[in-house]
RNA sequence: GGGUGUUUAGCUCAGUUGGUUUAGAGCGCUACCUUGACAGGGUAGAGGUCAUGGGUUCGAAUCCCUUAACACCCACCA
């Protein structure tokens, strides 16, 4: 065997032996299922940091439920992410010199499959990489048919229940997509900009009013000046009309307390078509609508010589023309927040558009009651608790189509001057001649005379349904693996889609299933470089993820990220820590090497080894329940690191070194039996954290039967704990440690044997045969009292002695006890002080006041021998 | 502008409803050791007035208030 753990060939080998053995495929049994979907990755996305996290933390989940004989099921899959993934297309065909305008519907979705078809297994491959146990056979694609039926039967259905409406609306113009974006979509941004001031003549002649504004190219939409009807510089004017710049348009000056009198100069300039407010205002007083710009964000005919400029390159040009025109009066430096694309990162335009929006004042309610008052969702880490309810509580109409092809197209069909909603052409037929029909016409409709909508949904309006559709839970709502599999366990992802993808699942989930789709919602922080940034391609700081398993190994790598992020906390994200991963697995590796190459033998187990494994399965267990704790409470790093610690101080450290035989020398048969069975204990705890290592080990470890493996192999059982023994085998340790120590200061050699001496003949708290074995001591003798020339180690209250002739450095010996002593004087006034107190001996619980006197007695007494010792000492 | 959270050893973080020694872990650091599992190792050690100021209490890293810094979320101020 090698001396060091080399991942690349075993974990190959490893991943396929599961496939083939179908080791991840879950049918409905009658076991307690336990289910996971992913949340599923862009198609055409590449592994990065925070899928890893993620990732590694659902599949250590579920194979410790796969551990648990439950029935593991991780389903996989991937979105078709309609922005990004189109997008992508459109910029592919332009460096083949296609623009998607020249290309028919039919003809684009061709290129878009291509795309997916290209590109879609990647992710999922590299999802393999890392170990992840998902049930292959059930990977799906938000695309696929019968999910793409799903959302439109979905889409009918809540159109039918009056929670689907059209309307014209202020939307979120993205101008590159050119699409529009639901609100979520919409990233806010501080920028420098300028605020313009503007004068408009009145056109009696009577001189001219300034208007503040940050996007003068707007003007062109300007259909009324508004002031706050308190506001004294402008009661005289109210009534009057002034000219709009460069146009010379007439407008009224109109007023509403929505204005501010303290901003800018009071003047606010109405322009329906391009503000949210404005628009607000406009349809109050019932002012017309000038939309001045193009799809593209060009200026059109309204802006007369501005006509096909871009919004941007007008704002300067259309400023210098005011100015030469002594309209401009001053520009200010402005900080303002600016809308712009998540996805393509454009400066979002408002637009009046009609489209379709999905109510949400009632489907809200029972997710609000799940998460806050039921307690049926919990979320990990509860903080989130608040935005969600702030969130959920604040919601508003959901903008949910998009002006784009990839994706799911809105079964509504469009004729004369109405339409109607259908799965089908045919079926909008139906519908179209049996309303007619029932209005008395005798009009025939057919094929010709309706026209689908354009649009398709947002991405989200297909994967809110994800843990029902998957299952195919909306086409056949009673088919037995939605009811067995639904609702799943846990749901594990990144806060940053909390209301994107983790509300609206719950939304959709009581709406089609009556009932929450997850019980447990662990929300992992972001990953962060080292400085603390996010990682991002831009910045370039993500590291290469498969670069990292390549120089690794996957399980360093899954090891590295999970001991350091704590749910919902940020993680910095530190090459070191698949160092630390790759040394535990090597450090494992080798504590199998030495097992493994030990000799049994038939003969007598010495006592040493007897209590050093009792010793080990008290801590194992004591161990394994705090393990579990953890888990329940969703610490899985915690959970890792006290596994960490277990293998390697308490297994390696004390337990190996303990019942090592000397070299070459057999070990007996028991001690061996035994060093096995908790090496495949440890195994299979370990298991979900580190799936290859552990089942080479595990295999390696003893004859398996064709065909088994780790990953079904038994959860261990927690046991009886000796607590007596852990106190016992604690205070050895101490010893030995404190004997370490000493034999360092005083230049011992580090093997040479002891005689140790102790007064404390009452009960013995030291285990003779560990501290023999490890400490280097002959066996202990029971003193009087201390002799001459004796070191002095102390374990709690006990005071150990160790002969040595006359060459101890007594001034040093005395400058230790002193300083001790001291510290000791000063801790017992401390606790003096709180147990003079009258007020704390009254107040304080009993068993506090005892504990505090217990302390006291035992710096008293540890007092005393350090006195005596001194004495001794001269 | 509103909200939430964070601030504990050089770094990353624990510290569970205030009370087991005048605070813990992992990594890093320092010294020494190391030819019988592992130098990707062993042993030991050093490092913190628990962000600030105040308050409650017999007792505060822990509860309350002030201030500061940082992070995230939400919001239509031209």
């Amino acid at each position: 065997m090698e001396t060091a753990y080399n991942p690349s060939a075993i974990e190959s080998k490893w991943y396929a032996y599961w496939l083939e053995r179908k080791l991840f495929e879950s049918k409905v049994d009658d076991r307690e299922p336990y289910t996971i979907v992913i949340p599923p990755p862009n198609v055409t996305g590449v592994l990065h940091m925070g899928h890893m996290l993620n990732n590694t933390i659902q599949d250590v989940l579920i194979r410790r439920a796969r551990l648990q004989q439950k029935n593991a099921c991780w389903v996989p899959g991937t979105d078709h992410a309609s922005i990004a993934t189109e997008a992508k297309v459109v910029a592919r065909l332009k460096q083949q010199g296609i623009a998607k305008e020249t290309l028919s519907r039919e003809e684009f979705l061709k290129h878009a499959w291509d795309w997916t078809e290209e590109y879609g297994g990647v992710i999922l491959a590299q999802l393999k990489r890392l170990g992840a146990s998902c049930d292959w056979s059930r990977t799906t694609f938000t695309m696929d048919q019968h999910m793409y039926d799903s959302v439109i039967e979905v889409f009918i259905d809540l159109y039918e229940k009056g929670h689907i409406y059209r309307g014209y609306r202020m939307v979120n113009w993205d101008p590159e997509a050119k699409t529009t974006l639901s609100d979520e979509e919409v990233i806010y941004q501080e920028r420098e900009g300028n605020l313009y001031y503007i004068q408009y003549a009145y056109t009696d002649g009577s001189g001219a009013l300034t208007v503040a504004t940050t996007r003068p190219e707007t003007i062109f939409g300007d259909v009324a000046i508004c002031v706050n009807p308190e506001d004294p510089r402008y009661s005289d004017k109210l009534g009057k009309t002034v000219f709009v710049p460069i146009v010379n348009r007439e407008i009224p000056i109109i007023s509403d307390t929505y204005v501010d009198a303290e901003f800018g100069t009071g003047c606010l300039k109405i322009t329906p078509a391009h503000d949210q407010n404005d628009k607000a205002i406009g349809d109050k007083y019932n002012l017309e609508i000038i939309d001045a710009l193009n799809s593209d964000a060009t200026l059109n005919a309204h802006a007369l010589h501005y006509e096909g400029l871009d919004r941007f390159e007008a704002r300067p040009k259309i400023a210098e023309e005011l100015q030469a025109l002594g309209l401009l009066l001053k520009v200010e430096k402005h900080l303002n927040k600016v809308g712009t694309s998540e996805r393509t990162g454009a400066v979002i335009e408002p637009r009046l558009l009609d489209q379709w929006f999905l109510k949400m004042e009632e489907l809200v309610k029972p997710a609000i009651d799940a998460v806050l008052k039921n307690g049926e969702i919990k979320l990990h880490p509860s903080k989130f608790d608040n935005t969600y309810k702030h969130w959920l509580e604040n919601i508003r109409d959901w903008n949910i189509s998009r002006q784009l092809w990839w994706g799911q197209q809105i079964p509504a069909f469009y004729y004369d001057n109405t339409f109607v909603v259908a799965k089908s052409l045919e079926e909008a037929l139906e519908k179209a001649n049996e309303r007619a029909a029932e209005q008395q016409s005798n009009k025939r409709y057919t094929a010709a005379d309706l026209r689908q909508d354009e649009d398709v949904l947002d991405t989200w309006f297909s994967s809110w349904l994800w843990p029902i559709s998957v299952f195919n839970g909306i086409l056949e709502p009673d088919n037995k693996e939605i009811n067995y599999y639904y609702p799943t366990s846990d749901l594990v992802t990144g806060p940053d889609i909390l209301f994107f993808w983790v509300a609206r699942m719950i939304i959709s989930g009581y709406e089609y299933r009556k009932t929450y789709p997850f019980k447990n919602v662990y929300l992992t922080g972001l990953v962060r470089d080292k400085q603390g940034r996010k990682m991002s391609k831009s910045l370039g700081n993500s590291p290469d993820a498969l670069g990292l398993i390549d120089t690794y190994g996957a399980d360093a790598v899954r090891v590295g990220l999970l001991l350091s992020s704590a749910a919902g906390n940020d993680l910095l994200f530190d090459e070191s820590l698949c160092q630390q991963g790759r040394n535990f697995a090597n450090k494992i590796w080798n504590a199998f090497r030495l097992i493994t190459s030990w000799e049994g033998a038939p003969i007598a187990q010495p006592e040493a080894n007897k209590i050093g494994i009792e010793w080990f399965n008290s801590q194992f267990n004591s161990t394994l329940d705090f393990i579990e704790d953890q888990y329940a409470k969703y610490r899985i790093s915690d959970a890792l690191m006290a596994l960490y610690k277990l293998i390697w101080d308490d297994y390696c450290s004390w337990l190996l070194e303990l019942i090592k035989p000397a070299y070459q020398q057999p070990v007996d048969e028991a001690t061996k039996k035994e060093a096995f069975e908790l090496m495949e204990r440890l195994l299979v705890l370990l298991h979900p954290f580190m799936p290859f290592l552990t089942e080479e080990l595990w295999q390696q470890l003893d004859a398996r039967p064709e065909g088994s493996s780790i990953c079904v192999a038994h959860w261990p059982q927690s046991g009886p704990i000796n607590q007596p023994l852990i106190g016992r085998f604690n205070h050895t340790q101490s010893l030995i440690s404190a004997l370490r120590t000493m034999r360092k200061e005083k230049h011992i050699k580090p093997k040479e044997i002891l005689e140790i001496q102790t007064q404390k003949s009452d009960h013995l708290l030291v285990i003779p045969e560990v501290l023999s074995k490890l400490g280097f001591t002959s066996s202990i003798e029971i003193i009087e009292s201390a002799g001459d020339n004796t070191l002095s180690v102390r374990v709690e209250t006990t005071e150990y002695y160790i002969p040595f002739g006359t060459q101890i450095n007594v001034e040093e010996e005395v400058e230790k006890l002193q300083k001790e002593l001291t510290y000791q004087k000063g801790f017992l006034e401390i606790v003096n002080r709180k147990l003079t107190n009258k007020r704390f001996v009254d107040g304080a619980p009993d068993e506090v006041v005892a504990a505090e006197r217990k302390k006291a007695a035992d710096a008293q007494e540890k007092i005393q021998t350090i006195e005596i010792t001194l004495s001794k000492l001269g």
